[in-house]
DNA sequence: GACCCTCCCCTTAGGGGAGGGTC
DNA sequence: GACCCTCCCCTTAGGGGAGGGTC
């Protein structure tokens, strides 16, 4: 500080949290010039024009471009700003809500990767499931031919008919019906879901059998031949559909013949074990 | 989508929200290439692409660097993926807490503004107060020829010296103790202090004589006068300190000599007035 | 030694054509 | 007519020096 109370653009930079070179563009583009020059021609700013240089910071930080501020400072009236609050009030709302929905996928995402990492591969286990909230599309019709590429694309576009500010980033799977797996048809889900929080459907909870195998997508008839074996052995019987994972896919693995599927199946202990 | 059950660069931008140059462009990078290049050397991408092409868009949204991007795309491994999104999933809250910060804000200099706009500058009105919590500087000691300058740089150090992760957007006002309004010492204040929610001190609930007048900083001593008349007049006394704030300065005008200053002087009745 | 000045070159993530072919 | 391709030029907001002076 100076004997005039000035302070110099290193002392600016430090009080506002900006750097040196961006209060130099800022006096460039005329947006905030300092009020004196040195006969060195050093700048030297008044404390008064701190709260301007953070107020400069801060619409440039919710996402107003620095040729928006300008015009906004040249033409500044008490009306002017406020509607610029309003604007930009209205902005910063759907930026955190949008940030907020990135956190959640994130969570989601972890935990379906955790479960990966946490998989047991070889053993399947009969487990008590929570219920889970997804997004279940209608039920697939293979009768024209239909590819699953195309039924999940047509999956796609039904949820952006639900819901057109759906981002899509959560991970499709497939649901099984009971007579599909007892065909042994496998690799055809009968309908698509996603499971994401607040999604109007519901995967019951219950008893399922859980099985984990390695493969690209649809190399499921392995696992399937072991689990249909494993009810028939262990006293249980098929009571819903199969739901199909895929805890490790193309996000975490480079190697899609490494991706990791889990199957679950509705379970229960069959009708003769149960009347004993 | 062909007859593969691939989809067009234009079908995957719709699909993923994101343009049709910035497709090209992560196709350039090598970030998602398309899955096949037809004989007219179009571009088609599997719909399982979708997801990376959404997982991409989101870390880019939240501000990772598409170098970053890609490295993780080329190393990815459950854990990268994890490690990252513990990083990012830090970043996203830091970023949700600054823009509610800001958003306070916004709110607190569009009230001030609205109170400029609104001010019947005319009149002198003894109104009652609510409390309004505030960051209240130290007893500025003018004994070494110190100027007002000096003093408010020392309030922004102060400042950051009670929380060093403030940010000095909020406007700095002045109070003024009943000893200096009496002794007309209108031009230094013995504190400054920001008026922000959630600070730890208070500017006390109470009646208050308030008034307004047009000028650069510090021109108040007309409206002192007045007021000081007014209390005469009106049978009241002084019982406290009086608050100068700035509803309306260079934040909102061009022309300095059009800021709008509020005084608020707290009073009440004066004790022969009270005995009566 | 720490600061300040003025060029000047460089970067990120595409947007916007031009010029030409394709469904 | 709506889409797709490959250049190629342009933009925003500074960061990082070089080369030289100042407290």
């Amino acid at each position: 500080m100076n004997e005039e109370g000035l302070i110099s653009i290193g002392e600016m930079a430090r009080y506002a949290r900006i750097s040196r070179p961006a209060l130099i563009h800022y006096d460039h583009l005329g947006l905030i010039t300092p009020v004196k020059r040195g006969d060195n021609n050093y700048r030297f700013y008044s404390s008064r024009q701190l709260q301007s240089v953070r107020l400069i910071a801060t619409l440039q930080d919710i996402g107003m471009p620095l040729k928006d501020i300008a015009k906004l400072v040249r033409h500044r009236t008490p009306e002017n700003i406020l509607h610029m609050f309003e604007t930009y009030g209205a902005r910063v709302e759907r930026r955190i809500a949008k940030l907020q929905q990135t956190q959640m996928l994130m969570r989601t995402l972890r935990d379906i990767i955790a479960e990966g990492l946490a998989a047991d591969e070889g053993r399947l286990a009969t487990v008590h499931m929570r219920e889970e909230s997804l997004l279940l599309g209608p039920q697939i019709d293979y009768s024209a031919g239909k590819s699953i590429e195309e039924a999940m694309l047509e999956f796609y576009a039904f949820c952006l008919d639900f819901d057109d500010s759906l981002d899509l980033n959560y991970p499709v799977w497939g649901v099984f019906s009971e007579q599909r797996i007892k065909n042994r048809d496998w690799n055809r889900p009968d309908r698509f879901y996603f499971r994401m929080s607040g999604a109007p459907d519901r995967k019951p909870a219950g008893l399922y059998l859980v099985g984990y195998t390695r493969g690209y997508y649809g190399s499921s008839d392995g696992l399937y031949t072991r689990m249909l074996a494993h009810i028939e052995e262990s006293g249980l019987e098929i009571c819903g559909p199969a739901y199909e994972t895929y805890p490790l896919n193309e996000i975490t693995e480079a190697d899609s013949n490494n991706y990791l599927m889990r199957i679950s199946i509705c379970v229960r202990p069959r009708a003769e074990a149960r009347a004993e």
